[in-house]
DNA sequence: TGCCGGGGATGA
DNA sequence: CATCCCCGGCAA
């Protein structure tokens, strides 16, 4: 117990906290804490701080201390945001974790794992002053028009200014204002979550007196249209305790106008409560399924491997059931009270395996992905917060979810490279970060897929994770027909017609005929890869980005793949004036445009980047698809990721080549993850489908090793090479770009710098290297490669990049250099 | 991340 | 010379 006076001493006691501001920052700051905020700061809970001038953020206390800073004067935080802390101790932990492994701030990790619902940040307005000096004043034509804007508009933002006036410096400006005191600035803090109100209607008090209630019967006999309300009403009343004022519109049968009369009266009253604006699933529905045989028999060796191992990897062959394998270990998690985390690549949650299990769970199952606005993942993070969500499903960033007894992560298709975080800062593998997260909780993991990633099988196979393996088809669905057709051949014999040859044109209208689905597979958006002047060799190259720019026929437009830039196309070569202008190479749009003249009648729809970019694009085209709107689906590689479609019997790879001379040394591994997932596509249930696989070098071993479905094999030759190789997982990398404007400034960094790593890393450091892409955005790139063996301690070599990153950035010539780290870049 | 001040580019 | 833009430094 804690006696009155020692109470007295804590709260007139000065707290210091350290926060995480969610921006990239070196290190994090120290505020202190008003004597009447003492109560209420705790660790995990957000805070209101100004920093910097006149900037306002949520920081997160981090920790509590009682000791001053020594070197600077702490400024107070403004505000408590929480009542409880939002964020876990555990997640606190795994958040120090990932800025150490992935060689991040902490900002940066914060700024990932909340959603932007909870991270306000203030936003500087200009208002005007109310009794400004009229006339007299003389102003410069800027000045006229930001003050007459603001007559109309009576508050601005900064952008709005900068976007009215046409020009980026607009304090100069504003300052002029301010100092003729017409204007003042002001800080607008954004609460950027809000709840959806709803309004429910509720008897007055006066009525709760029966006495009471029985004349006002009598005083509405004579308004039958006021009096069915209040019928209604009482009727709703019996079933729920909250009636929302929608229903019992709906259930009276009248108007506003006569519940208006009745609020007047005050015979009811009206009450705005937040509602949540997920969709509640019906509980009730309970699906019951048998596990088969070898889902039976996974099963029990999932467990066993449990008993020793925290992670077991799942290799079941497409179509062999293994989210009913999930389905069951999902149940037996959340019997013993726990929570859940199921994560699949982003595409596949808007599809029907989200539903299906959905279905399974209830209401006791939330979904999390990039799709939902800021409101929902608000709402989300609380449910699962408060426990009232036992399963989650999401994409890479549930990982930051504020699970309170974590049980299970299955993470499905292990191998998707979507796990991996590219851009910006924190660049993590949610799988790999999903195995920490696990250990924390004490949690167990299945890493499930079809065509497990070299490293999980690698693993798998040196028993560090339990390895189970489902070969069989579920239902006895049968392995779709394969075949392999030579581009060179077929083009020599005249039996290509642009892009596709007559076997698969054939194919594709038997299958069309039976009404059945097709999905060809292009691994190029875009129309034309390149322009190219067939007399002079010119190339219209991106301004910004040393990448030639891909024609697009819907937009008549070419574009930059890497940084959006896009102009006109040419007819008249820039260079030579010459009309001969040939295209080279082709992507989805001009599959698109091809098939649709062999097969005007048929529907045909595009799945990329590009046709997807509209808010509800993908799920259009998606579900157009399922409910057999469209015939022909042609994609990019989103098209093998995860989707079932039932009645899709053939499945197309226009080239298969672009894959697999992809200049990366896991091309191959990739190539058969998505060549075999992509046929995986064809044929389920009832149907056996087909796949045509189209190349120049049709011979290739990874291409026979998809059609004889030879995982292991192809495992062995990979893992081969990346020993004599020294890849990984033999060796673990760490990518180090050095960006900069002026590209000798950067030849002569990236070399000190690579030169300062081997100092102390010898030979483990390659490059610096120009990488594929020599320049994006306008900043020249080098790459510098450390490969560090399984016996040097990779923590050793981490402590010497930061070392080596900090001299570097402590030089004054380099500070405008951009260095960015990316720990196990695949 | 966003603001400020300094220095260089641009233009009437 | 004024105005704008870009860059580097900095924030507790």
């Amino acid at each position: 117990m804690m006696a009155a006076d020692q109470l007295e001493f804590e709260e007139r006691e000065t707290l210091f906290i350290e926060v995480i501001l969610p921006l990239s920052l070196a290190k994090n700051y120290t505020y202190r804490v008003p004597f009447d905020l003492n109560a209420q700061v705790a660790v995990g809970k957000r805070v209101v701080v100004q920093f910097g001038k006149n900037k306002i953020y949520t920081a997160l206390i981090k920790s509590i201390g009682k000791n001053a800073p020594e070197v600077y004067q702490a400024k107070y935080i403004i505000d408590v945001v929480d009542d409880h802390p939002v964020i876990t101790t555990t997640q606190l932990e795994f958040w120090d974790w990932m800025s150490d492994y992935y060689l991040c701030n902490e900002g940066e990790v914060m700024s990932a794992a909340l959603p932007a619902g909870l991270k306000l940040a203030s936003e500087t307005i200009i208002v005007l002053k109310e009794e400004f000096p009229q006339d007299g004043e003389v102003l410069t034509a800027k000045q006229e028009i930001l003050i007459n804007a603001l007559k109309i508009h009576n508050r601005l933002t900064i952008d709005q200014v900068s976007a009215l006036l046409g020009q980026k410096t607009v304090y100069p400006i504003i300052n002029t204002l301010l100092d003729k005191e017409m204007v003042y600035i002001a800080e607008e803090v954004v609460e950027k979550y809000k709840p959806m109100l709803k309004s429910f209607v509720s008897l007055h008090s006066f009525y709760h007196e029966e006495e009471n209630l029985r004349q006002l019967f009598s005083v509405l006999e004579r308004q039958p249209k006021q009096m069915n309300v209040l019928l209604a009403f009482l009727k709703l009343s019996k079933q729920q305790s909250l009636i929302p004022k929608q229903q019992l519109l709906e259930e009276s049968d009248c108007g506003e106008s006569t519940l208006k009369t009745l609020l007047n009266k005050e015979v009811f009253v009206i009450e705005k409560k937040p509602v949540s604006r997920l969709k509640e699933q019906d509980d009730d529905f309970v699906m019951n399924f048998e596990l088969s045989e070898t889902q039976g028999q996974a099963l029990t060796q999932i467990e066993n491997e449990f008993d020793q191992k925290d992670v077991v990897l799942l290799h079941g062959v497409t179509a062999s059931g293994k989210t009913q394998v999930y389905i069951k270990l999902i149940e037996k998690a959340i019997e013993k009270g726990g929570q859940v985390l199921f994560l699949l690549p982003e595409i596949a949650l808007t599809t029907q395996i989200v539903e299906r299990i959905q279905r399974y769970f209830g209401d006791a199952i939330g979904v999390y992905h990039s799709k939902f606005n800021n409101n929902e993942r608000v709402e989300i993070w609380n449910k699962v917060l408060n426990g009232k969500y036992r399963v989650v499903l999401g994409a890479r960033s549930a990982v930051f979810l504020p699970f309170q007894d974590l049980k299970l992560i299955v993470v499905d298709e292990e191998h998707e490279s979507s796990y991996k975080q590219q851009e910006p800062a924190p660049r993590y593998q949610a799988r790999d970060a999903a195995v920490y997260l696990a250990w924390l909780h004490k949690a167990k993991v299945v890493l499930g897929s079809a065509t497990p990633s070299i490293e999980s099988y690698f693993n798998a196979l040196h028993q560090k994770y339990g390895l189970v393996t489902m070969s069989e088809r579920f239902g006895g669905v049968e392995l779709p027909v394969q075949e392999v057709i030579s581009i060179a051949e077929e083009t020599k014999k005249k039996k290509m017609v642009s892009y596709f040859s007559n076997i698969l044109v054939d194919e594709i209208e038997a299958t069309l005929k039976l009404n059945e689905q097709v999905i060809l597979f292009q691994n190029r958006r875009g129309y034309a890869t390149i322009l190219i002047c067939a007399t002079c060799g010119y190339a219209p190259k991106c301004v910004n980005c040393d990448v030639s720019l891909t024609y697009h026929k819907t937009s008549g437009k070419l574009h930059c793949h890497y940084c959006g830039y896009h102009q006109s196309s040419i007819n008249v070569c820039p260079a030579c004036g010459s009309v001969h202008i040939e295209q080279k190479g082709f992507g989805t749009e001009r599959v698109e445009e091809e098939l649709s003249l062999i097969f005007p009648e048929a529907k045909i729809a595009r799945l990329d980047v590009d046709s997807t970019r509209t808010r509800n694009g993908l799920q259009q085209i998606i579900s157009d698809f399922q409910e057999k709107k469209t015939d022909i689906l042609i994609g990019t590689q989103m098209v093998a990721k995860g989707l079932d479609f039932d009645n899709v019997t053939l499945i197309g790879v226009i080239n298969a080549d672009t894959l697999l001379n992809y200049p990366d040394f896991r091309a191959f591994e990739r190539s058969y993850q998505l060549l075999a997932q992509v046929a995986g596509r064809a044929g389920r249930r009832d149907k056996q489908g087909k796949v045509v696989i189209q190349a120049y070098d049709d011979k290739h071993r990874i291409i026979a090793q998809v059609i004889e479905n030879k995982y292991q094999e192809m495992y062995t030759d990979e893992i081969r090479e990346r020993r004599e190789f020294h890849y990984p997982p033999f060796t673990r990398m760490i990518f180090v770009n050095i960006k900069h404007k002026d590209m000798n400034l950067l030849n002569v960094a990236a070399q000190q710098f690579a030169t300062a790593l081997r100092v102390q890393l010898g030979n483990r450091v390659l490059g610096p290297e120009q990488p594929m892409v020599g320049r994006i955005r306008n900043y020249y790139i080098k790459q510098i490669i450390i490969k560090s063996d399984k016996n040097t301690a990779i923590t050793k070599v981490k402590s010497v990049l930061k070392e080596v990153i900090l001299q570097f950035q402590s030089q004054k010539d380099y500070r405008s250099a951009i260095v960015q780290v990316d720990v196990d870049p695949y």
